[in-house]
DNA sequence: GCAAGGTC
């Protein structure tokens, strides 16, 4: 038997039908795929499947020295045991076994694990097989001439993944124990995220101490048969034209002569033609950030791609390449969306084009190829309107590059009126070209009408404006992914990962992101005793060892050891610096709780947390002050830095996935609740008969609002209400429960009918049930609806249920799969 | 429990 071994199911999965012509058939052994025909057997990792860490003698962070770490052990345990175990047992049953990962380095790792996992049970040929897109005639030609593992380029990922762990591991456990943070709010360091992070503290340093400079600019609009067309002033600046006015006088005067005239002479017109090229095949940062301008975070970006690929519509997410393969027939996949509702008529106009040729980028790399449609279409309804999206955009930005490039006619005219030269620029949009089929990029016209030199146009208005200079803008989440791929900060499939990191560590908040007071001490320690980690040259360093390693030009080990000798002499800066840096690491983990001052004693109202480990609002002056004020009850607290101008307070937000929500002002929310009054709107269904308990609409100091019993806390019956707008209670009543229909924000433009509460929270309760059972893996909406409708109306029913039950009732689930789902909701 | 890199 030959045992076939891909980086991941997907993979497996289309390398089996490809080469068994669609006779294999797959298997499930411990929760793994595993694809079979005649003496052929694929199975797919999941990326990396074995994991480097120290010895578990390192594991406690207050009985080892973090410098210790520098020269531990490192080595590589089994991360993924189902998948480990089947590979295993598959290679025992092989007589040879053939490496098919990735085609990129980290692939040649992820294969060269695999070979290591094979090799302790059997020593069975081991080949290798590259390919860049899984295509039938990529595949079988890399099968038909295997290659072997290339364990240079396999220790070049493996020096990576032990300077990293050993840099990270010993800066992150010295920065948290310093500053006495040990819990989930450990202090984190690391070659990519510090950088990354020192990025944007950069750039928020760069706008604090920006120093705004007035300007003036003049614009004039001129006439012509009626035409309008507006024109700037403009002067020589030794050589080169310049708009801005930096002299107030000198802008007056300006200004003064051109108001003194009521025409202007054309002295010079020139046109010109452009074309504008098409845009190049979609790699991960380029599709981040079309889909960003869009709205869409990076994160969900690519989930959705996730998503999309998984489904099959659309390639492999994850690449670096811009170019896109000679396999790949750009008329046999425009021909696929003729007939499409949506695209048919595009794919028709594009297929009308005399020559089909396909732009290219700049990066061409082995890994995959860059993200376009497979030709599979879905039907609308079958995705959620952001799915949708997406996949239009992946779909056009194909149709673009297959597209003709615009053209562009350029108009400009510089008159002169008063001794002052004004200028206009126009542009018009000739031949659409790509733009007919793209509709993202900016193709906005501006009209400046046909003159002729000498001319003389009116001027029906001068404008003086004064302006000042603005600081740089903030880095967004698609610019920092962008400046992070120049930098070569982290890989196609990570970048956006460590955003998210920074944001889950408390050191960026808001989008655009900011650095919290936690961040800029981070940044500041890591600059004055270990710049290298906070520095791209790390990174570009690491990069040139690299390569050394995988040309044979040095060893794992003299990298790593040289590294290591690097990381000694940070410690021995630190050594005598950990008291001052972790004082100022809590000075800043403390102004990053801080709200404002306490009204009864003047000291600072912090967030901290109880016992319980809910949070509230606690004065600093504790014990001597008891002041507090509440805070909701879901969600991790984080401090905005927009403020309550009657309080001095900040607001606070409440972190808690996709149930996140800006609370505000903790003490407007207080008072609030205290100047309501509670609005009783009928029986209790706990203990109506006999204590004769009422339902009322109450407001909690927290900020939040429910239905419950007056007879509150002998009876806690109830039912949450939306945190916002007005109620209004209706006289419909709902006939099982006895209570009046509510609406929410009745005098808006959209009033929200929530009905009778406990009616809603049925609703409400069903509803996130199928949302929870949709974030498992393989449920679609449809599966999650039909579990619901079965009962399992929570992620703990399903936990709980009976498989064979749920498979029996539930058509299209087998009770192996729901027995995964488990297996996923233990983990 | 630390990193960054795969993948879901």
């Amino acid at each position: 038997m030959e045992l076939i071994i891909t980086e991941k199911d997907n993979a497996a999965r289309r390398i089996a039908e490809i080469l068994s012509e669609g006779s294999a058939s797959a298997e499930r052994r411990n929760g793994v795929n595993v694809y079979r025909w005649g003496g052929k057997r694929v199975v797919g990792l999941s990326g990396h499947v074995v994991g480097v860490d120290f010895p578990p003698e390192y594991n406690d962070w207050r009985d080892v020295e973090p410098v210790e770490l520098i020269d531990a052990d490192v080595t590589k345990e089994a991360t993924q045991e189902n998948i480990v175990a089947t590979l295993k047992h598959l290679a025992r049953k092989a007589e040879s076994a053939v490496i098919a990962t990735d085609y990129d380095r980290e692939g040649e790792l992820i294969g060269k694990e695999a070979y290591e996992l094979i090799r302790d049970v059997t020593d069975v040929p081991v080949s290798r097989v590259r390919f860049s897109s899984i295509t039938e005639r990529e595949v079988r030609g890399a099968f038909e001439d295997p290659d072997e593992i290339d364990f240079d380029l396999a220790a070049a990922g493996e020096a990576r993944q032990i300077i990293d762990l050993v840099w990270g591991a010993a800066l992150t456990r010295f920065l948290s124990l310093s500053a006495r943070q040990l819990g989930d709010d450990f202090i984190s360091v690391g070659r990519v995220q510090s950088p990354t992070l020192k990025l944007i503290v950069d750039r928020e340093r760069e706008i604090e101490a920006f120093d705004p400079e007035d300007y003036w600019e003049i614009f004039a609009d001129l006439q012509k048969n009626g035409s309008g067309f507006e024109a700037q002033y403009f002067y020589d600046d030794d050589g080169s034209e310049a708009e801005r006015i930096w002299d107030e006088a000198e802008a007056e005067a300006a200004y003064a002569d051109l108001t003194s005239v009521d025409s202007a002479t054309v002295t010079n017109v020139r046109r010109r033609t452009r074309t504008d090229s098409p845009p190049t095949p979609f790699n991960t940062t380029a599709f981040i950030s079309a889909a960003s301008s869009l709205g869409y975070s990076a994160q969900r970006a690519m989930s959705i791609a996730e998503e999309l690929y998984t489904t099959g519509y659309m390639t492999y997410p994850r690449t670096d390449n811009t170019v896109y393969p000679d396999d790949l027939e750009e008329d046999a996949l425009l021909d696929e969306f003729v007939g499409s509702p949506e695209f048919g008529e595009d794919a028709e106009s594009l297929l009308e084009q005399d020559e089909i040729v396909a732009t290219e980028g700049d990066e061409e790399t082995t890994d995959h190829p860059p993200i376009h449609p497979t030709g599979e279409i879905p039907n609308k309804s079958e995705l959620s309107e952001d799915e949708w999206e997406i996949f239009e955009l992946v779909v056009r930005r194909f149709f673009a590059t297959v597209a003709e490039a615009a053209t562009w006619e350029r108009l400009r005219v510089v008159s002169e009126a008063g001794g002052r030269s004004l200028k206009a620029n126009g542009k018009r949009l000739v031949e659409p070209g790509y733009h007919a089929v793209y509709p993202y990029s900016s193709a906005s016209e501006n009209h400046v009408p046909d003159v002729e030199e000498g001319e003389e146009l009116s001027i029906s208005e001068v404008r003086l404006e004064d302006k000042q200079t603005q600081p740089p803008r903030r880095y967004g989440q698609s610019r920092l992914i962008e400046t992070m791929e120049d930098l070569g900060l982290g890989t196609k499939a990570t970048r956006h990962n460590t955003l998210e990191k920074l944001y889950d560590r408390g050191y960026i908040e808001g989008d655009p992101p900011r650095p919290t007071a936690l961040a800029n001490a981070v940044v500041e320690a890591a600059e004055d005793f270990a710049d290298r980690v906070v520095s791209d040259e790390m990174t570009a360093q690491l990069e040139r060892d690299m390569t050394r390693i995988a040309n044979g030009e040095a060893t794992l080990d003299e990298v790593a050891d040289e590294s290591r000798e690097m990381l000694s002499q940070v410690f021995e800066e630190l050594r005598n610096s950990s008291e001052e840096i972790g004082e100022h690491l809590q000075e800043s983990l403390k102004a990053d709780k801080t709200l404002g001052p306490c009204p009864q004693c003047g000291e600072s109202m912090l967030v901290r947390r109880s016992r319980q480990g809910s949070y509230f609002v606690g004065c600093d002056g504790f014990p001597e002050c008891r002041n507090t004020l509440p805070l909701p009850s879901s969600g991790e607290p984080l401090v905005l830095d927009e403020e309550c101008e009657e309080h001095d307070m900040h607001h606070v937000k409440m972190l808690a996935g996709r149930d996140t929500f800006v609370h505000g002002c903790p003490r407007c929310e207080a008072e609030k609740a205290d100047e309501s009054e509670d609005e009783v709107i009928g029986p209790c269904p706990e203990c109506r008969d006999g204590e004769g308990g009422e339902l009322a609409i109450k407001h909690l100091r927290s900020g939040s609002r429910l239905v419950g019993c007056t007879r509150y806390p002998d009876c806690d019956y109830s039912l949450p209400l939306p945190r916002n707008g007005d109620i209004e209670v209706t006289d419909e009543f709902c006939e099982d429960h006895d209570l009046p229909e509510l609406v929410i924000d009745p005098d808006s433009d959209d009033p929200w009918e929530l009905g009778c509460p406990i009616c809603n929270f049925e609703e409400y309760q069903a509803r996130n049930a199928v949302q929870d059972l949709e974030d498992l893996n393989g449920v679609g909406s449809a599966t999650a609806e039909k579990l619901e409708d079965a009962g399992v109306d929570s992620l703990d029913a399903l936990r709980e249920a009976d498989a064979d039950s749920i498979a029996g009732e539930v058509q299209g689930v087998s009770a192996g799969q729901v027995r995964d789902w488990q297996t996923e909701l233990d983990a």
